[in-house]
DNA sequence: GTTGGTTTTGTTTTT
DNA sequence: CAAAACCAAC
């Protein structure tokens, strides 16, 4: 097998992902590239730490008997026989572990090119990744702009159009702030025929005189819906969605001339309604320039970017200020390899940005250096479409840049019977689907479908069955639609069997979860007296809402916390549940009821998770890329919500052809609108089979299926209820899982330090940089003497040219000269050295600062380079600690190193 | 009883 | 905006 410069794997669910990435990236290595040139891109923090992990695991095991199956790939794929490359594998171990690894998310590499670049726009490189919070100082800041730019009257015609429908004017904004990329090249064309307003209802009007003057008389409830004042009106009738009025109350009258205006009533409509989108776009377009400069303003003065003020801002600067090679010039060391990951989850403006490093790659190879382009990814797993994944570009990117196309069809996850089960459920029902092979013929696996009225009682069934056929409770994972549907499960499992460990991997905020909500509801009653409220709060507990409670002991001039904790007490509420007691904590912060709940409908912490023990209970977006040995899918505990987004784009390919305004019955007057719409709705439906897809293939050996029996969202899968295989694995296949070193970090009370020092950040503009700086000099600093000194100041000076001032060079060039004359430094010091020791623990890859071997003992040291979060910092160092000690068997010592201003602290963990 | 129009109701997924 | 509930005319 030759290697392939450019390689793309469509790889179905469980059929090795993770691996042929990790072997590619491997392959790299021994193919002589450097660890920093090669970019490696995924979707979620978790594949990133896990690509690190795998990489490093594979590289230190390749020798050993487990790793054959890498060991023969990676031969393979370089036709060199194994023994060479096993020769010099500790050589690529070494290289990798002290390597700048770029191994990170697509959104974590984009924020750290607009750090270099930011100044730009006006930003500090120090910014913070957080969604705005202060929902109404940025409302009234864009209403200020909306007013300063003269357009006040196009917000007023939006409200009045829209907002009907979508109630709210920023929905419709930030869909068209996800699209930033495609807009620039969308151009409103004019070549349209206009009609006006008035030519249509003249038209109306004749054809109702037609129906006056038939002979026979017309309902009156038939002639009412001739009766129209407006074009939205017209648009609300039932009958200009018909082809002839031979129907109903108008059949009795009806006559062939009454379809011929119909027809001519349509034909004018659509030419209106496309000439009326016209004139609509320009002025929303032109709100929404006021929208995104307000963004703009508004990340400025917070200091704070979203995910996607990072990418439209990243992509704002490649294609206005800075030429598309920016990127080789300013980073520490060229892009020469990028293996991507998910790739059907790339957006469009992603891939806008990432595209010149592709273009740059593609015109390399074979020419120049030595330059390798690689994906994977499985359009039948694309599920966030909603967010603006473009499962074409998947196709799009193959035949632009001629890659070559490999499938991986075998499946290495699934026991048999649910490979077979998943291949008989979607055969057919997906498009071109075709059929995966199952590596694991020994295990059998459990299948099973139940269809019940009561969803809650049905999955609650399954659990306790797995558990009393002994399935370890961390082995059973709970897959559901919304967070919500997770949060109705949990309460239900604990309902029955109080001790069940259960974790809630969801993303909901705070606010959102029951006894929070209903806690605060309760303060609104007590604070506003609506009636509702105190409704809202007792059908929340799960009281009847006319159950007679007496509120009159709460009073508010009571201090908060007294008051939520009387609350707690009075109504038995869980005092130990995490999500009350991070409220208890938050509203420590708030002076009085008044300020929290004027301050609580911005509550935007999310709500705190638990440990990683027990059965999990997360959404199907939540498990992608995971796998479980027993999965209980749910089905939809409410009906789907329909989507209502204002605008209908239709693509050509990747780039935008046409925006139309989203209009009811449109559709039956305009062509190429219905086109739209009826391709919106296929790509919609495809993205929900392909969440199904996503959630049939999380389960390694059991996978149970609960379904609605009415209104289920599996209908299409037409399934029936079965029964299939073994509940138990049987034991001979049981492997020993990998021997990790864990750790669990100290979190408790933690929380509000956490809070505080976000706060710090924001204040100290700089701080960070100062301390990568100085961390940086440290690490590249070779011995302790006057040369190497001047050397790394030289090298540190030459990476944060930009984003530091010269004054604080210079204050970090003091600060180490210090600490190399400390007394006590220099004692500990004293040994074999090692600098940024790669280590692993909590399935992560993280570096100590400094690791001293002395004859019987090792010494951890970890920079500091402020005096702020000092638990946070012992808590680590106490890993780090830990960590060693299990590793060597030896007596290990923890410092923190706070290199300060004027003076050095060496403090002892213990 | 059937048909079709009008009114009411409820309402995700996340790096 | 869809589905359900309700309503008027035949």
């Amino acid at each position: 097998m030759a290697f392939y410069h450019s390689l793309a794997y469509e790889a179905s669910a469980g059929s090795g992902k993770t691996f042929a990435l990790v072997i590619r990236y491997i392959s790299l290595l021994y193919l002589g590239a450097k660890p920093s040139t090669i970019l490696t891109l995924t979707f979620t923090n978790k594949a990133a730490n896990e690509m690190k992990s795998r990489i490093s695991t594979v590289l230190k095991e390749l020798h050993l008997p487990k790793r054959e199956a890498e060991l023969q790939e990676i031969s393979l794929a370089l036709e060199v026989p194994k023994r060479e490359i096993l020769a010099k594998r500790e050589m690529i171990y070494k290289r990798y572990l002290t390597s700048d690894l770029k191994i990170s998310t697509i959104d974590k590499f984009f924020s750290q090119i607009l750090r270099l670049f930011c100044q730009h726009l006006g930003l500090m490189p120090d910014f913070t990744i957080e969604e705005i919070n202060d929902k109404q100082r940025f409302i009234l800041k864009f209403i200020s702009n909306i007013k300063k730019e003269g357009i006040y009257k196009e917000l007023v015609l939006f409200s009045a159009r829209e907002s009907k429908r979508v109630g709210d004017i920023f929905t419709f904004l930030s869909h068209l702030y996800t699209k930033e990329a495609e807009l620039p090249g969308y151009k409103i064309k004019n070549d349209k025929i206009s009609v006006n307003e008035k030519e249509i209802l003249i038209l109306v009007k004749s054809l109702r005189t037609l129906f006056e003057d038939c002979e026979c008389k017309l309902s009156k409830r038939a002639l009412n819906t001739l009766l129209v004042e407006n074009i939205d009106d017209l648009l609300s009738k039932g009958w200009i969605c018909k082809e002839s009025f031979d129907y109903w109350d108008y059949k009795k009258c009806f006559h062939e001339e009454m379809d011929k205006l119909l027809k001519e009533i349509k034909i004018k409509l659509s030419f209106y309604l496309q000439k009326r989108d016209d004139y609509l776009l320009k002025k929303y377009f032109d709100l929404y320039e006021v929208y995104k400069n307000t963004i703009l303003e508004e990340n400025r003065s917070t200091n704070l970017l979203g995910f996607d003020d990072v990418t439209n801002l990243l992509f704002r600067l490649l294609s206005e200020e800075i030429k598309s090679d920016f990127l080789y010039f300013r980073l520490d060391s060229s892009i020469e390899h990028l293996l991507i990951d998910e790739f059907q989850d790339t957006n469009i403006v992603q891939y806008k940005i990432l595209e010149p490093i592709i273009e740059e790659i593609h015109s390399g190879i074979g020419v120049k250096d030595f330059r390798t382009f690689f994906y994977v990814g499985d359009i039948k797993q694309s599920i966030y479409r909603f967010r603006g994944g473009a499962k074409e570009l998947f196709h799009y990117v193959q035949k632009k840049f001629a890659v070559t196309l490999m499938e991986l069809d075998t499946n290495y996850r699934s026991a048999y019977n649910l490979v077979e089960f998943v291949n008989e459920t979607f055969n057919g029902v997906m498009k071109e689907y075709s059929f995966q092979k199952c590596s694991k013929t020994d295990d059998k696996g459990y299948v099973k479908v139940t269809k019940e009225d009561d969803l809650l009682k049905s999955i609650t069934d399954e659990v306790f069955k797995l558990l009393n056929s002994n399935v370890k409770d961390e082995e059973i994972a709970i897959l559901t639609y919304t967070n919500s549907d997770a949060f109705l499960i949990e309460e239900e499992l604990l309902k029955r069997d109080k001790k069940l460990k259960i974790t809630t991997q969801t993303t909901a905020k705070l606010i959102n979860t029951p006894y929070v909500s209903a806690i605060i509801e309760l303060l609104k009653y007590l604070y506003f007296k609506e009636e509702i409220c105190k409704i809202n709060f007792l059908t929340t507990i799960g009281l009847s809402w006319s159950q007679k409670a007496d509120f009159s002991s709460f009073y508010k001039n009571k201090d908060l916390i007294s008051l939520i904790k009387e609350i707690i007490k009075k109504f038995e509420l869980p005092g130990d549940d995490a999500n009350i007691l991070k409220l208890i904590e938050i509203a420590a912060n708030y002076k009085d009821i008044e300020e929290f709940l004027f301050e609580s409908e911005n509550l935007s912490i999310d709500s705190p998770s638990k440990k990683d023990e027990g059965i999990k209970i997360l959404t199907i977006h939540k498990s992608k890329g995971l796998e479980f040995p027993y999965v209980i899918l749910c089905d939809r505990f409410k009906k789907k919500s329909p989507n209502r987004s204002t605008l209908i784009f239709s693509h050509n390919d990747i780039s935008l052809k046409d925006i139309f305004i989203r209009v009811s019955k449109r559709e039956c007057v305009d062509p190429s609108y219905k086109t739209a719409l009826e391709n919106e709705k296929r790509l919609g439906e495809e993205d929900d089979l392909n969440l199904l897809y996503v959630a049939f293939t999380r389960a390694k050996h059991g996978l149970i299926v609960c379904q609605n029996n009415e209104n289920s969202a599996f209908e299409k899968l037409a399934l029936k209820e079965c029964e299939k295989g073994e509940l138990l694995i049987s034991k001979e296949n049981i492997k020993e899982p990998p021997p990790k070193l864990s750790y669990e970090s100290i979190k408790l009370g933690l929380q509000r330090q956490e809070i505080k020092t976000e706060k710090i950040k924001t204040e100290n503009i700089g701080s960070i940089n100062f301390g990568n700086a100085l961390h940086y000099m440290l690490e590249i600093l070779d011995g302790f003497n006057k040369n190497d000194l001047d050397n790394a100041y030289w090298a540190m000076k030459n990476r944060f040219e930009n984003l530091l001032k010269e004054s604080d060079a210079q204050k970090i060039k003091q600060r180490i000269q210090r600490l190399l004359h400390h007394e006590e430094f220099q004692r500990l010091t004293e040994g074999k050295i090692s600098k940024e020791q790669p280590l692993f623990f909590n399935n992560e890859l993280r570096q100590i600062d400094l690791l001293v071997q002395k004859e019987d003992h090792f010494i951890v040291i970890d920079y500091k380079s402020s005096l702020q979060i000092r638990s946070e910092h012992k808590s680590q160092v106490r890993a780090y600690k830990k960590a060693i000690r299990s590793i060597t068997k030896q007596k290990t010592l923890g410092y923190i190193c706070y290199i300060g201003e004027n003076e050095i602290n060496l403090i002892t963990v213990d």
